[in-house]
DNA sequence: TGAACATATGAACAATTGCTCATATCTTGA
DNA sequence: TCAAGATATGAGCAATTGTTCATATGTTCA
């Protein structure tokens, strides 16, 4: 059995698309850190501002607001201010289809 | 408005499941890289032994070894020997699907 | 206006990661 | 059995990452 057409066609895909599986590497970076996931999960339920997730993660705010920055700058939330806080919230469901498929694995 | 209860909810959520929102992020990170993910994205059209994986990737052997050591002990992918060759191949449809489902995020 | 609060940011550092190089292991066929 | 081919593995290294500390920026209210 010769696969090597077959192949080639993969192989092509691959080379063509690669910029796709670099971005598509990029966004699960970004899932790929406990106190992000953790901060996203948190987003899917309420729209929140830094220092209450920075109460409920056990972390600094200094590192909250360093990991609300990538994910800002990632559109994968966006904010508005609200007197002295920032509130922060999920730019669309994308988020949340992605974490419950994840999810789909890991409690399987 | 008072969310304070709601938040406390969310807070006892996370908390509770954190091993849970842990795993996830693991199971993220090893989608976090462009090998692996071009890796997965192959094997998700046929089953492949490391020399071809290494071939079409343009990286090293020992490169693509590496990371199919990773991706193995995850258990996302599983081998089986032909001759010299150790063939590569998906443990389940579980890969396909978290990457479909991010591809939905990435070529919107 | 100025003190107090909320958030953002930059530098520094330890930990992790992905690669390369060298070499080991395992299989086949002469 | 042994040389050649295919894959695996360990050490070493440069790059990236997530955190903390110190401090800057921005907002409210007395």
């Amino acid at each position: 059995m010769d696969n090597s057409l077959a192949l080639s066609r993969i192989k092509e895909t691959i080379t063509r698309n690669g910029e796709l599986f670099d971005s598509l590497a990029q966004l699960y970076k970004i899932f790929a850190d406990s106190s992000r996931v953790k901060i996203l999960v948190a987003l899917t339920q309420s729209e929140m501002c830094v220092s209450e997730i920075s109460e409920f993660l056990s972390i600094t705010q200094s590192a909250v607001s360093h990991q609300l920055r990538i994910l800002k700058s990632s559109n994968l939330v966006k904010t508005r201010r609200d007197g002295k806080n920032i509130v922060y919230s999920l730019t669309d469901n994308h988020v949340r289809t992605i974490i419950d498929c994840g999810m789909e694995h890991v409690t399987e």
